[in-house]
DNA sequence: TCCTTGAATAGACAGTCATCAAAACAGTAC
DNA sequence: GTACTGTTTTGATGACTGTCTATTCAAGGA
């Protein structure tokens, strides 16, 4: 599980959008993760999964907040999991997740042109 | 041209992700939002407007970027202006585009944890 | 071992979206 | 007015996506 793409997604990624425009591939890496984040179910998800206490939240916690099935749940979890923004671990019984605050803050930082520069790295 | 939601489309969003789960009506407007940047022609669109000399571009030096019909470039930029994002003005023969640079920074502001508090409007 | 519960996968279906060609609209110049 | 250029709208089409049900996998407890 959380095998793909941990957070190779960002690595070309980018100088602020307002710097320099993006080349075709940085626009595809970018894209690929907004996508990600284009569901309000994701960004629900997402939220809940950062907010929760101790920074991780099982599947059964989810689940709850939302009426969806489970599978669908499950669908979105791989979704944001493939994208790089969380990753999944399972505990005996229980899968929990939590985000990748790294990725998080690059992708912010492509939106505003004022800070540091270009992000390498 | 340009009558559909100035930045509305912000009004109820939001605290950083990571600060309190996301309300079912938040999450729907953010998505909007990050759909709208969920394409590469679209990302690149932004871009190119947003670090053109002056702050503006016009159509025309937008087409020759990509290899997209002029039609699929005006749809983009449509879905965009729709989302609050771009405005696009015409000015004699051409029309030309600007960011709305307070809308990517509440963006940007969502995703990161540390700053600013809750941000209502 | 078998059964129960939590979670992921497979497959299907309806709705959305990116793209294009063709047509329409907006300005300018003749 | 007519012709020409730049931009948007319309309508169609193929691809993708969100959701579901049914099934499978994983772990624990009887």
């Amino acid at each position: 599980m959380s095998k793909q793409l941990p957070l190779a997604a960002m690595d070309a990624c980018c100088s602020p959008l307002a710097r320099d425009p993006l080349t075709a591939e940085q626009a595809i890496e970018l894209s690929r993760l907004f996508k990600a984040m284009a569901d309000p179910a994701r960004l629900r998800l997402l939220s809940l999964i950062a907010s929760h206490a101790g920074g991780e939240a099982c599947v059964c916690d989810l689940t709850d907040a939302f009426e969806l099935t489970g599978p669908t749940i499950s669908h979105h979890l791989k979704v944001l999991r493939e994208s790089g923004l969380i990753t999944g671990e399972r505990r005996g019984t229980w899968v929990y997740y939590r985000v990748h605050p790294e990725v998080l803050a690059r992708l912010s930082a492509v939106l505003v042109p004022g800070e540091s520069g270009v992000v390498t790295a």
